[in-house]
RNA sequence: GCCCAGAUAGCUCAGUCGGUAGAGCAACGCAUUCGUAAUGCGUAGGUCGCGAGUUCGAUUCUCGCUCUGGGCUCCA
């Protein structure tokens, strides 16, 4: 009997009799690796387990706890589960079931147009379990389109897609779903269950096992809101009980992080429904954190050179005709207002009312660039199901603005933008950024291709010259412009779109804005829109995620709360108290008249950064004590008989190092 | 806007197979005066999201609406 030799990744040579498989290969270097292996890479393309090998093949194996072995554990796992609902529920049509990041989903469409309930997940899943526990074999065929046709007969969303793949001739492909070419795959698992999919898959059922159902949700077929609605279902999947455990368990953390549960625990904010969706009003503890934001922003932006302006929150209807608003934005704006002198809209961009500034009087080139800066509240009518919480809502405040300059400053304008950004998110803590380059969307935009050439170079130059990564997002331009997209991570590893830079060539046509130059000509200014912290609102709830609600010293509502022991030592608390608020911090006093245990407890809750301590020593001695919250960098210790000068001296330092490290960022 | 789920005291939640509701925490009062994450006792607090319908009777069943949550689409 003949033998292969295979090479791997590591360079070496294996030797196999003829018809091994990748799953032979795995099982001949060790047993670790014979469970671990989910599939393989066989010259470059993933392939089965249980596919043979060739002779001279390259081989590596993709194992169950790397990002290419979950996803084939994802993906085998909505198969079993688009088997499962097919059992239950006969006569469902599946469409696609990919693998997604932590997990997998797949859509249905229902016999009858049934819809799925909480209790169908428990149906489903139980109904799963009894498919792993058969181990049936994923066994591969392939087949010519007009057999895949005629093997999904019934399954009218395979037959587009395999439709589909006729007439792109291999382009435009549904990820995950077939390979390209004049071939298809499929992948059956018994008699009664047979779907189209590229795999690789698990050998049999049985590998798979730690998953959970987690919603269901309706998912327009394609993403086309005209087409039909299905059903979909997510779940999560994991190589082990201990990594599901854990991705849950990050779940029920991020829970705890949720700007809108901490709004409430914190008493920063509030949704009342008297005001309507997607409208918040700011509770003193919450607007004492924003005053900040706002504070830090205003002194950033005198700092960078920007003229401070004001502008109202509605407008005629002239004015969002000259944008171009009501033509290609109208879909987000509020309903007009009828009035005796006209029609009125609520703004939802400040750009207009800016380029009226600018527009006011003649300028000359030498006022260029011109910074024109404001905390603009603008609505937007965002659809009811698209709210949520601060991060979607319907009238929010941006740091906007926008900055008229000279084609030969649009480069340097640019990156300077780049710089100040950075060092802006960097004060609030975020380090961790991705940047993004939207292009023009052929279907809505305005303007010249040669402009939009023009502008979305210099957007892209200004990236290079920078030296950063962008990702290209074709066709998710504004309707004026180019835009740079700034997106951060948070603590706990989630991604927010905040900051964004857009070039804009058309607003100072459509408002004919000019200025005179050296050459006592007329020009067009090129404007450049853009906003750090994108929404206030946003901001600060990704801000109040990414803290945890633990507010850093400088930015906390209260810094320091200070507790007698007990009745006798009330007048030196307060006199430690008013000495504080005296030296600038923000203080609060609760007398003895609950337990001190108690009390301390209360203020762990409230995450408040200092909480001080005075009883008979302290007031014998001048001193207090002090108690960090526990995730002070310095540490969370309880310090006693620290003399009042002692701590006075080292808030003021945390504070103004908070300050001025955030000023240099 | 579309699909699914939900709305009971300030908060977290229980409950009513249709006979108008209960706990813990918070609030308030009294007692306690305590050295670092919950002192004890008591009081008050709810047209059970809003509006219709069915019913002798609806917080409970049905329908509509509002708001909320998870998705889709869209977006700062």
């Amino acid at each position: 009997m003949a033998n292969i030799t295979v090479s791997l990744p590591d360079g070496s040579a294996k030797e196999l009799p003829t018809g091994s498989t990748a799953f032979d290969l795995a099982a001949s270097i060790g047993s670790g690796l014979r469970k671990a292996a989910v599939a393989a890479v066989v010259d470059g393309t993933e392939t089965d387990l249980t596919a043979p090998l060739d002779d001279g093949a390259e081989v590596a194996l993709i194992t169950d706890s790397t990002d290419e072995g979950r996803h084939v554990l994802r993906h085998s796992t909505a198969h079993v589960m688009a088997q499962a609902v097919t059992d239950l529920f006969p006569g469902a049509k599946f469409s696609i079931g990919p693998a997604i990041e932590n997990g997998f989903y797949y859509d249905f469409d229902l016999p009858g147009g049934a819809t799925f309930s909480d209790d169908d997940l428990e149906r489903v899943e139980a109904r799963m379990r009894e498919i792993v526990k058969a181990n049936q074999p994923f066994t591969r065929s392939e087949m010519s389109l007009a057999d895949a046709k005629e093997l999904f007969a019934d399954q009218p969303y395979k037959l587009e897609i395999i439709e589909r793949v006729e007439g792109a001739g291999g382009d435009d492909l549904d990820a995950g779903e077939v390979a390209g070419g004049d071939t298809i795959s499929a992948y059956r698992n018994t008699e009664g269950f047979v779907d189209m999919c590229v795999g690789p898959h698990v050998p049999s059922t049985g590998r798979l096992g730690h998953f959970k159902l987690q919603k269901v949700a309706g998912a327009y077929w394609r993403g086309n809101e005209g087409g039909p609605m299905l059903q979909r279902i997510y779940g999560t999947a994991w190589e082990s009980k201990k990594a599901l455990a854990a991705h849950l368990h990050q779940l029920e953390e991020a829970a705890k992080r949720d700007h809108r549960k901490l709004a409430v625990e914190l008493d920063l904010l509030s949704f009342p429904p008297e005001l309507g969706g997607g409208l918040a009003v700011w509770h003193p503890r919450g607007a004492i954190v924003r005053k900040l934001m706002e504070d830090y922003s205003r002194e950033r932006h005198v700092a960078g050179g920007y003229d401070f302006v004001y502008t109202p929150h509605l407008s005629k209807e002239q004015l969002f005709q000259t944008s171009g608003h009501l033509e290609w934005y109208a879909d987000g704006m509020y309903p007009p207002m009828e009035m005796d002198n006209g029609t009125y809209y609520m703004k939802p961009m400040n750009c207009p009312m800016h380029c009226l500034i600018f527009r006011s009087r003649q300028r000359s080139y030498r006022e260029l660039p011109l910074r024109l800066f404001e905390l603009g509240t603008v609505y937007r009518y965002e659809r009811a199901g698209t709210l949520h919480g601060l991060m979607r809502i319907r009238g929010f405040t941006q740091d906007d603005s926008h900055i008229f300059c000279t084609r030969d400053q649009l480069a340097d304008e640019v990156a300077s933008l780049l710089d100040f950004v950075l060092s802006v998110l960097r004060a609030f803590g975020f380090d961790d950024f991705t940047f993004n380059l939207s292009t023009k969307d052929p279907d809505k935009y305005v303007g010249t291709d040669e402009v939009w050439d023009e502008a979305t170079e210099a957007l892209r130059e200004a990236l290079d010259k920078h030296g950063l990564e962008y990702g290209v997002k074709e066709g998710d331009a504004a309707f004026y412009g180019p835009k740079i997209d700034i997106d951060v991570r948070d603590a706990i590893g989630r991604s927010w779109q905040l900051s964004t830079i857009q070039a804009d060539f058309q607003l100072p046509e459509r408002f004919d804005l000019t200025y005179v130059g050296a050459d006592n000509d007329r020009h067009r200014p090129i404007m450049l829109h853009r906003a750090l912290f994108g929404s206030i609102e946003r901001f600060f709830g990704v801000l109040l995620e990414h803290y945890a609600g633990a507010f850093p010293t400088w930015l906390s509502p209260t810094q320091v709360r200070v507790l007698p022991v007990a009745e006798p030592h009330e007048a030196y608390a307060r006199s430690v108290a008013e000495r504080l608020v005296a030296e600038g911090a923000r203080v609060d006093y609760v007398g003895a008249d609950d337990g001190l245990g108690k009390r301390i407890r209360t203020a762990k809750m409230e995450k408040l950064p200092y909480v001080l301590v005075v009883g008979d020593d302290d007031v014998a001695a001048g001193t207090v004590g002090v108690n960090p919250r526990s995730d002070h960098p310095d540490g969370g210790e309880v310090q006693r008989d620290v003399p009042l000068d002692d701590f006075v001296a080292r808030f003021q330092r945390e504070v103004a190092d908070a300050e001025v490290a955030a000023l240099q960022a």
